[in-house]
DNA sequence: AAGCCCACCAACCGCTTCCGA
DNA sequence: ATCGGAAGCGGTTGGTGGGCT
């Protein structure tokens, strides 16, 4: 029996069955809603007909006047949802995302962070809704992967990589920088010579969120951003990789640079960072490079999952 | 066959932004 | 300038179905 069937929505969502109140265990009611109007759930098929016909009518708009009208027990907020997920034409309802969108959409969250509205308007057919859950699942199923690869070995990569960036040229552009860096932390070392901006990145931020720090363009542009392991000697410049900012789409740019061009050229650099553990696995992905933009997504994706067993344990800075 | 896990997806909620009075 | 309603957006929840043990 699908719930929905009875118009049983979920949560603590109100419940109308019939008009009346259901003593059934199952069903859940948030009293501070007006049960007897307001209905929740799945929709019915005559109440898809309703809005559509609403909509020819009236156009997409006005969704509040469906319900003072008495054509539909829904509020104004669920009928647009409907209208703009399921009903609107030409969408691609239950048509999984090609390899190209998928590509899209990661270059996208990469250049605008969570935004799926925006990135929704480059993906023909695709709602914000549809984004966001592929968006979703993806993070879910490259958190298990990660989760299972440290399972699956004794040994872990919970120490952090390190980002070195030169230091900004005023602590408010440093300030700002840092604020719209998420889940990192920071620090500045003073290296005689040369300041450094350090931030301290969880591998796993790296690989699963590639807009957090590493890819922020408002920190990275105009500057280099050297990379390096925490196992490594700070001064060991062949463990040194470079992202060079010119590589790394601005807000500005509004995606006018075709996708291939796009690449991070943090890439082939990582492998450098990561090092030895890496020695004997074959990686799959160099020959793509030509055929399909490297993104820290995809750059993921293309592993074997045995591939995470062979990273080595990082060293906490104390041990260098 | 049953139970569990997971991916996928629909739909909700709260908050923000927009816009007209 | 301000206020309130409508619309838009992003985060989250929870149901369904398929695969695996």
């Amino acid at each position: 029996m699908k719930w929905g069937e009875y118009g049983v929505s979920r949560g603590v969502c109100g419940v109308v069955m019939q008009g009346r109140r259901s003593s059934c265990s199952y069903h859940r009611y948030d009293f501070d809603d007006d049960f007897d109007e307001i209905k929740k759930g799945s929709w019915k098929e005559e109440e898809d007909e309703v809005l559509i016909n609403h909509v020819k009518k009236y156009g997409p708009r006005d969704w509040s006047s469906i319900r003072s009208k008495g054509l539909l027990q829904r509020t104004g907020k669920s009928c647009r949802l409907r209208w703009v997920n399921k009903l609107r034409p030409n969408l691609k309802n239950g048509v999984k995302f090609s390899g190209e969108e998928e590509r899209t959409v990661i270059e996208l969250q990469g250049q605008f962070g969570n935004k799926w509205a925006r990135i929704a308007t480059y993906l023909s057919g695709r709602t914000d809704n549809d984004v966001k859950n592929f968006w979703s699942s993806r993070q879910k199923r490259l958190a298990r992967i990660l989760r299972t690869s440290q399972n699956n070995t004794t040994r872990t990569c919970a120490s952090p990589l390190i980002l070195e960036a030169p230091k900004l040229s005023s602590s408010k552009e440093h300030e700002e920088s840092l604020s719209k860096s998420q889940s990192c932390s920071s620090s500045y070392i003073d290296n005689s010579d040369h300041m450094m901006n350090q931030v301290h990145v969880p591998l796993e931020d790296l690989v699963m969120t590639p807009n957090s720090i590493a890819f922020e363009p408002n920190m990275l542009m105009h500057h280099q951003l050297h990379i390096r392991s925490a196992t490594t000697n700070p001064n060991d410049e062949k463990k040194l990789g470079i992202i060079e900012s010119s590589h790394i789409p601005t807000h500005d740019d509004d995606f006018a640079l075709p996708l291939e061009n796009q690449e991070f050229s943090i890439m082939p650099n990582f492998i450098d960072v990561l090092g030895h553990g890496f020695d004997n696995v074959e990686i799959p992905y160099v020959n793509r490079q030509i055929e399909k933009p490297l993104t820290p997504d995809s750059f993921i994706d293309d592993f074997p999952l045995d591939m995470f067993e062979h990273i080595e344990p990082l060293q906490s800075p104390s041990q260098w």
